[in-house]
Order: structure tokens, then C-alpha cells, then sequence
DNA sequence: CCTTGACTTAAAGTTAACTTTAGATGATAT
DNA sequence: ATATCATCTAAAGTTAACTTTAAGTCAAGG
């Protein structure tokens, strides 16, 4: 079974410019065109854009999955580079967590705050009250930044 | 207590055009000068900047956290949209968490993957075989894409 | 007094990742 | 046969978030 290039781009919800952006700039190397010159996706070549877009959703630019793109074509000689690449990857994602759950106690703290102050019509009174309901070390970390 | 643009800088993990940076295009509407035309931040606007950060790290550019910034300004009348926006904020950072979960799936795979590859020398094997150590659905989701 | 260092502004430059435009080609429908 | 699509290429344009540059001001130290 092969793919049209617009029916890649709905089906893993990206533009028809940005799959030939992708391919122009070698992220796609095994990719093919048909007799006329268009370009024809394998299931293979499908597997490789969802890869692009986890890659890219790890932290990478573009140019180093390029990189790590060249390294698949080389074969077995690349498999700790690419072995080495993923647990950095890894660590990448992981601390990305962190930081967003960081910043979900700064949302959740203010959710609260003018939840309060909608309650209240104003903010003064939660500005200046200690809060009961709030974890104390998030109380503790975001109490000073009662001014936005 | 005062900070000069450099100490703020240092404190906050941002350079000291960056910082000025911030202030012209509004996002630091409290941000006073000295007699002799410095910048002098207060530990309020020390905190708007860490608010910032995490505003940023929710997802929010730079013209909506300006517009943010207005409405904190505006007093009493604005709670109701500023509770609002720190709503969206909470679910927009508990999806991207979940894409970043989704992501870990795809490394931790692709983790196991390359070890075993690397244990044989090749990925002739691996490429092949069923899993035992990876949960099923992991499997399933991600061993079509074994050429990149 | 003069140099040094931290600050200032305004304006131009940078970067990544697309997006848009213009003009061409080929297959299909009327 | 001709119009309509979907595709193609090459090149220029866009956007956000800075960064860099150039030229100037101000306070402190030797």
C-alpha cells in the first residue's frame, strides 16, 4: 500500500509544504517518487515522519534528526551512537516533565487564588490570608507573586 | 531590597538583554528607574519575571502573557478572565505532559530496542523477534517502525 | 582627570521551522 | 480538447524570541 503525499499530511496531521520541507532537507531519505515524479509513501516512510515527530517532541531539531536519519542508513556501525542518542533523549524528556509539573503547581496555586478572589470580588483579602486548603510548600514557593 | 539588571539576570537564568528586552515590549509594566536611568528591580518584579518563565513554559507567547500582565494591572475587574486563562493554562500543560508520556513510550522502546541490538552486534535479530520485556502495547504501538 | 565597568537606547541581525508564491507538469473528468 | 486537480521545484517571505551592534551616559577608583 502507498500514500499520496496529501494523504500523509492527514494522516499524521501536518501540511503537504512541511513532509516536502522535511523531505528537501533529509529526513525522509528513503523516500521515492513514482513515474511521474511525485513522491509515494511506504508504510515505512509513514513510520519514519511518526518518528520525525516524537524526535522533534523529545527536544531535537531538525537537523540533528537528519543526523540520527543518516546514521539508520549506515547501518549496524551506528547502533551505539543511536543506543547513546535515545538515553539522552530520555533524560531530556524526563526533566521536561519535571519542569512542567513544576510549573502545573504555579497554575494549580493561582487556579486557587482567584478561584478565592472571584469568590470574594477582589483580591484583597486572598492577597494577605494564609491559605488553608493549599499544600503548604506550594503556599511556601508561589505566596510571593501575588502581583500577576 | 534592589537588583540591578545583571543580578536579575544571574538569579533568573536569563541574560541581560533578554531582560530588557521583556520590559519593552511591556511585560514588565512595574519595573521602575533610578535617578540615573537604570533599571531597579524590586523583589515583586523579581517574581514577575519567575511568572513569566512559568507563563512561557505553560505554552503562552510573549504578546499573551503581555496582555496578561495588563489585565493584572486593571484591578478587581479582570479576575474572572485571568482565573480563565490560568484554566486553559492547566489543561493545556496536562496535555503536553501526556504527549511528552507518549514520547517516553517511544524512547523507552526504542531503548530497549538498541540495547539488544547492541548485546548481538546487529539488528538483524531484534528487528525480528517478538518482545518479551516490553509491555504489549508498547510493542504494538511502536515495531513498525524498526528502519529508523 | 581619566579610565573602567555597568548601564542605557535604537536599530539591525539571527535562527529554526516552516509557509507562501510563481510557474510548470501530468493524470483525470466533461 | 480542455478544464480541473494534485503534484512538482525553486526561491522568497514569515514569525517569534531573542541577540548583536553601535553609540552614548553615569558613578567609582587610581
Amino acid at each position: 500500500m502507498k500514500y499520496s503525499i496529501s494523504e500523509v499530511a492527514d494522516k499524521m496531521n501536518l501540511t503537504v509544504p512541511t513532509l516536502r520541507y522535511y523531505d528537501n532537507i533529509g529526513l525522509l531519505p528513503k523516500l521515492k517518487k513514482d513515474k511521474s515524479g511525485n513522491r509515494s509513501f511506504t508504510e515505512e516512510n509513514v513510520e519514519t515522519v511518526r518518528v520525525i515527530q516524537y524526535l522533534k517532541k523529545s527536544g531535537m531539531q531538525l537537523t540533528e534528526i537528519k543526523e540520527f536519519m543518516k546514521w539508520c542508513q549506515q547501518g549496524d556501525s551506528t547502533i551505539e551512537k543511536r543506543l547513546n542518542l535515545f538515553k539522552k533523549q530520555k533524560e531530556n524528556v524526563l526533566a521536561e516533565i519535571e519542569r512542567l509539573q513544576e510549573t502545573l503547581n504555579l497554575i494549580k496555586y493561582k487556579e486557587w487564588y482567584y478561584t478565592k478572589a472571584l469568590k470574594d470580588g477582589t483580591e484583597q483579602y486572598v492577597k494577605n490570608l494564609p491559605l488553608e486548603k493549599m499544600p503548604k510548600e506550594i503556599q511556601e514557593e508561589f505566596k510571593k507573586c501575588h502581583n500577576c
